[in-house]
DNA sequence: GCCAAAACTGCAACTATATTGCAATTCACA
DNA sequence: TGTGAATTGCAATATAGTTGCAGTTTTGGC
């Protein structure tokens, strides 16, 4: 995809997701649409190079693409929360992702899934679940 | 089960996992024997009361105990890493956890339990699997 | 295109969480 | 009981994320 039309996918979404199409969102969205992994708010700084908006506007969009489910939060073992798009994901399942243990590169199974829990007692109600395994990688098993 | 025989339950997985059985390292075992969830740095400060160690202990005293396997580390939505005892764990399969959006409330889901996941591409090695799911608890829903 | 309101951004200060270095203390075990 | 190894506490430091606020950009109506 050129980046011309990258460009025009992300404001595409960003209007369907009622967002402003200011600079620094769609730059972020870009990054996301082309990465096939969760990032931080770090590997997105780093992604975006000099025309990167600032540390704390990163966090707010992050956030505010979150809030309405543009993107997802993913828990993983590292410190720093890492993000990714929604869009490899059902309603209330989330793709699970494989983290390497040794060279701590993570993978989006995308093709693999489980069975949503059952059996839960009364009264609990599931918005989504994730799944996070941890182990060697192909590089490094 | 007295504070007594809490003690001496401790010393003995210590003994057994040969950890020398100081006293902040019964002290924080104990607490994570009686926690019916996991704990935080903080949440075992506080139980633990005026008897507790420094802070930097018992973020070492937890890291060793997950470098043998006695504790798991377990990655939820909160900024702060949580703690628990790896005995209801299977080999390579931790427990689910809920954890409520609204009360934030974390549930060890000890009687449920989903399958591994399959049809891993070749070369990966899984240790363990790891699921969360967010949603809403009996008390918020 | 121009304007006002709303949304967004950058900077500085701040909070929360975890780590490191090092000297002092405690523990296991002979 | 004495000794080396393991553990601990304290101070300093590192890392990740948040808040307040003033200034800028974007949108949508004219
Ligand atoms: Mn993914
Ligand atoms: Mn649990
Ligand atoms: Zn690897
Ligand atoms: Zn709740």
């Amino acid at each position: 995809m050129t980046n011309s039309n990258l460009t025009t996918k992300a404001e595409e979404i960003l209007k369907a997701a009622k967002f402003n199409c200011t600079k620094a969102q769609v730059l972020l969205l870009k990054e996301l649409l082309i990465s096939d992994k969760p990032l931080s708010r770090e590997e997105l700084i780093q992604h975006m190079g000099q025309k990167c908006p600032d540390t704390v506007t990163v966090y707010r969009i992050l956030e505010r693409f979150c809030e309405r489910g543009l993107v997802h939060k993913v828990y993983l073992q590292s410190r720093a929360w890492k993000y990714e798009l929604g869009h490899n994901c059902t309603t209330k399942q989330c793709h699970p992702h494989f983290t390497c243990s040794d060279c701590g590169e993570t993978f989006c199974l995308t093709g693999s899934s489980l069975p949503l829990i059952k059996d839960l007692k009364k009264g609990f109600v599931i918005h989504r679940q994730q799944v996070n395994i941890d182990g060697l990688c192909p590089a490094c098993s």
